[in-house]
DNA sequence: TATAAGTCTAAAGTTAACTTTAATGTCAAG
DNA sequence: CTTGACATTAAAGTTAACTTTAGACTTATA
C-alpha cells in the first residue's frame, strides 16, 4: 500500500511516517519503480504497536530499543531483562494512576460537600489539603 | 522557606518552580524585604499535586485548569464534570496500561519459547505477530 | 490534455517544558 | 571585609516529536 493508505489505517499523517522512517523507528520503506514508498500490513502492526507504547508513557528513542527488529541483535537476557523492566515501569505508573484516580473522586466528594458558608478561598484550601491528605495514606 | 528549601523538599529545581510562577501554575510568590521569594507549606502541597498529575499524563495547561486555585472561581457543576472527565481519562490509561503489560509478558513468554532453529529475523517477525494478535482481544 | 491529487526531499518552523546564561544583588562565615 | 553560597531578572538555548513549507515529479480524472 501507498504511504496515504497506511495513514488512513494508522492514524498518523504523512509526514509523521517519513519522520518515523528518518529516525530509523521504521525500517526503510521498499521503493516502487516511481520512487514512492510501498507498505505492508507488517508496517501497519509496527505502528499500532508503537502508538501503543507512546499512550503508556514510553518516549520514541525507547521504543525504539525494544521493537522487535532490534531486539533481535540483542542476547537472549539482556531482552529479557529490558522487558521485565518495561513492566516494572507500567506496574508502577499504575500504582500512580490509582492514587490520582482516588484524589479525583475524594475532591468530587469534597466540592459535593462543601459546607455552605465558607468562601471560595477557603473551599480551595480545604480541597488542596484534602489532596495531599490523601496522598499520604 | 526560600526557593532553594522548597526546590529541595519538592524535588524541582529551582529554576523550574520560578518557571511555573511565570506561567502561572503557581501564585506569585510573597517577597521578603531583600526580594527573595517566600513560600510555605501549601506552596509545596501544590508542586506535589502538580508533579503527580503530570505524571500520569496531564499537561501543564490541564494541570493549571484544575488546580485549586483556578478551580474555585468555577461554577459546581462544571468543575464536577470536569473531575470526573479527568478519572474516565485515567481510566483509559488504565486500560492500555493493562493491554500494554499483557503484551509484554507475552514478548517474553514468547522469547523463552522460541523454537531453536529459527532465525533471530524469524523470530522477530514472530513476535511482532504475537504482539499485534494480543491486541485484537 | 490540463488539472487536481498524491508523492518525493530537504530544510525550516512549532510547541511544551524546561535549562542555561549573564549580569547583578544579598547574606553568612572566617 | 571579602569570599562563597544563594537570590534576582530577562533572554536565549535545548530536546522531543512533530508540522509546515517549497519546489519538483507522478498519476488519476474530467
Amino acid at each position: 500500500m501507498n504511504i496515504s493508505e497506511l495513514s488512513k489505517q494508522s492514524g498518523l499523517t504523512t509526514p509523521t511516517i517519513r519522520y518515523y522512517e528518518q529516525i530509523k523507528l521504521l525500517p526503510k520503506a521498499k521503493r516502487k519503480s516511481n520512487g514512492y514508498r510501498e507498505y505492508s500490513e507488517d508496517d501497519l502492526k509496527q505502528l499500532f504497536l508503537i502508538q501503543q507504547a507512546q499512550q503508556v508513557g514510553f518516549s520514541l528513542t525507547e521504543i525504539k530499543a525494544f521493537l522487535p527488529s532490534n531486539a533481535a541483535n540483542w542476547d537472549h537476557d539482556t531482552l529479557i531483562s529490558i522487558l521485565e523492566s518495561k513492566i516494572k515501569d507500567i506496574e508502577e505508573l499504575e500504582q500512580k494512576l490509582a492514587t490520582s484516580k482516588q484524589n479525583l473522586k475524594m475532591m468530587i466528594f469534597a466540592i459535593n460537600n462543601k459546607p455552605d458558608e465558607i468562601t471560595c478561598a477557603e473551599n480551595a484550601n480545604r480541597l488542596l489539603n484534602l489532596y495531599y491528605e490523601n496522598d499520604k495514606n
